[in-house]
DNA sequence: ATCATAGTCGTCTGGCTGACGATAAACAGC
DNA sequence: GCTGTTTATCGTCAGCCAGACGACTATGAT
C-alpha cells in the first residue's frame, strides 16, 4: 500500500487544550470556561480548541490563549516587550481513545503562565469563564469539581510541573507584573506551593542568585510597610543551585 | 455547525516516533532504522509508526518498542519483573505543518531507556537498524548525520530529558541490569553526561541516599579488579538532594 | 508617640559536596 | 610468592549553602 493511501492510517482530530495559571490573593489559580454544548454540556472545561489545516501546534495554543484571555504569549526573542506577556509551553498530549465521546481526539495540552488580570473574558460572557483556585479540581472526592473530559487530570499535570519548574527556572517571575518586589516573588513562591516561606532566607537566596533579578532603582509601598525595592527579572532561565522547595 | 460534522476540523495522522536510548562502551547511543521508501529514503530515522485507530499513545509506543527492539516496558506496578524491561515516557508532541512532505503527521515523540542490548533487530534486517552514539546526530555541521525529518531535534530534546532526569531521578537505574554495581551505575552517568565522576563521592552519594539502591548480598568481578557488591534499584523514584552534575 | 506591617541585613549551625589520601581485594606477569 | 595494576570502598577536611532566627529600617495607621 502506498504511504500516500489515505486509508492506510487512521484520522484523528487534533485538539490544543490550556491549562492558564495565574496567582490571585495568595492562591494558584487556573482558568477554565463552561462548556455550551454537548458533550458534558454546562461542565466547566479547560478553554481549547482545534489545530486548524495549516497550522503549528505552538501557534494554536497562543491563539486560543488570546481569544481566552487576551494574553499574548512573551516570547524570549522578542525580549523587554512583556507588557500583557504570558509564559507559554508545551505540556504533554492527551491521546486515550475514550477521551471524547464523539470521536477519536489527540490533545496537545499546553501550560500558561501569566500575571494577575483584571477579569476573564470568553466572547465577552463573563458567566462562561472564570478563575478558581486549582484546588477546587484537585480534590480526591472524584465527582465534585471535576472537569470535562480528561481535564482534571490534565490540570493535575500542569499544576505539577508548574510547581516542579519554579524549583530551578526562573519562571515564577511570569507570574508577576513586569516589575516587581522580593516581597511579591515570595508570594508566588508561597501561593504555588502552598507553604510559608522565611522571608529573610528567600531575600538572601533571590537576590543572591547571579541573573535572576535585576533591580530597576525604583522602589514601591503597594503592600504597605517599608519600601520595597522594585525588580525585573534577570537574563538568568535556569537557577543553579535552585530554590528548594520545604519537605512535606 | 454540528460538533459531529467532520468537515468543522481538520484530519490529522498522528504517529509516535521513539527515542530509544542505550550505553554501549561507555558511550550514549541511540537507535536509528533506515528508512526504506520516500520520503528520505535510504536516510536514518527515528523508529516510529502510525497510531492505531483504536490505540493508546502510550500503548502505541510500547508496541513499537517491542517490533523493533523487542523490549518489553517495564511496567512500574508489576515491579521486580524487570527481565528484558525498558522505561517508557511521552517525551513531547511535534506538529509543524511542514514536518512530513506527503501530508499534514502530528508525532507524539517517547523517550526509552534501556540497559545495553545483544544487538538491534528490525524485522531481522541488521542492516536497516543499528545503534549509533548520539554526538553522530548532534553535530553542529547540519547535513552531516541529520536525520529524517525533524528527527534530529527530536533525538536532541530525547537526549537533553535524559541528562537532565538522571540527576534528580533514579532513572539511571533503567540504563543497567537488573543488578548492578555501584562503578557500572557510574559509568552510566559518566557516559550520559560525558564527564569524568569521582569515584569515592559518587559512591558515597548513591549509597547514602536512602532507597536508590539496595544490596542484594553478591559480589562479582565482571570489571576487573576488588570485587564489587551487587545491588537493585530501590524503590525511591526521586532523589533529594538531587546528582550533582558537574559545571560546564 | 506608639504600634503594626513589611523589607533588609547578619549570625550561627548542620549538612552536603568536591578534592584527595589510604586501604582492600582481585588478577597478570615474573 | 612477590609486585604492579585495576577497581572498590572508607575516611578526612575545607568550603558552600540552607534553615533558624535575631536585629534593625522605613513606611502608614491610631
Amino acid at each position: 500500500m502506498s504511504p500516500y493511501d489515505p486509508s492506510a492510517y487512521p484520522s484523528f482530530a487534533v485538539t490544543v487544550d490550556l491549562v492558564v495559571l495565574t496567582v490571585r490573593r495568595h492562591s494558584l489559580c487556573a482558568l477554565t470556561v463552561r462548556r455550551g454544548e454537548p458533550p458534558f454540556q454546562g461542565r466547566w472545561a479547560l478553554p481549547g480548541g482545534f489545530v486548524k489545516a495549516d497550522e503549528d501546534l505552538a501557534a494554536a495554543a497562543a491563539r486560543e490563549l488570546v481569544e481566552e484571555t487576551g494574553l499574548c504569549v512573551h516570547d524570549p526573542a522578542a525580549s523587554e516587550a512583556q507588557g500583557n506577556g504570558a509564559h507559554l509551553e508545551q505540556l504533554a498530549t492527551y491521546g486515550d481513545p475514550q477521551r471524547d465521546p464523539r470521536m477519536r481526539v489527540v490533545s496537545v495540552a499546553h501550560l500558561a503562565l501569566a500575571p494577575d488580570l483584571p477579569a476573564p473574558r470568553a466572547g465577552g460572557d463573563a458567566n462562561s469563564a472564570r478563575w478558581s483556585p486549582v484546588e477546587t479540581f484537585l480534590g480526591k472526592d472524584g465527582d465534585q469539581g471535576a472537569l470535562a473530559f480528561d481535564h482534571s487530570k490534565i490540570l493535575e499535570d500542569g499544576v505539577e510541573r508548574a510547581r516542579s519548574k519554579i524549583e530551578y527556572s526562573s519562571l515564577a517571575t511570569a507570574f508577576c507584573t513586569p516589575e516587581f518586589t522580593v516581597g511579591e516573588l515570595r508570594r508566588v513562591y508561597e501561593a504555588v506551593w502552598g507553604v510559608a516561606l522565611d522571608p529573610r532566607n528567600f531575600h538572601r537566596k533571590v537576590t543572591g542568585t547571579p541573573g535572576f533579578l535585576v533591580p530597576t532603582g525604583g522602589t514601591t509601598t503597594r503592600q504597605g510597610g517599608r519600601p520595597a525595592q522594585l525588580f525585573r527579572a534577570g537574563g538568568a532561565t535556569l537557577l543553579n543551585p535552585p530554590m528548594l522547595r520545604p519537605e512535606v
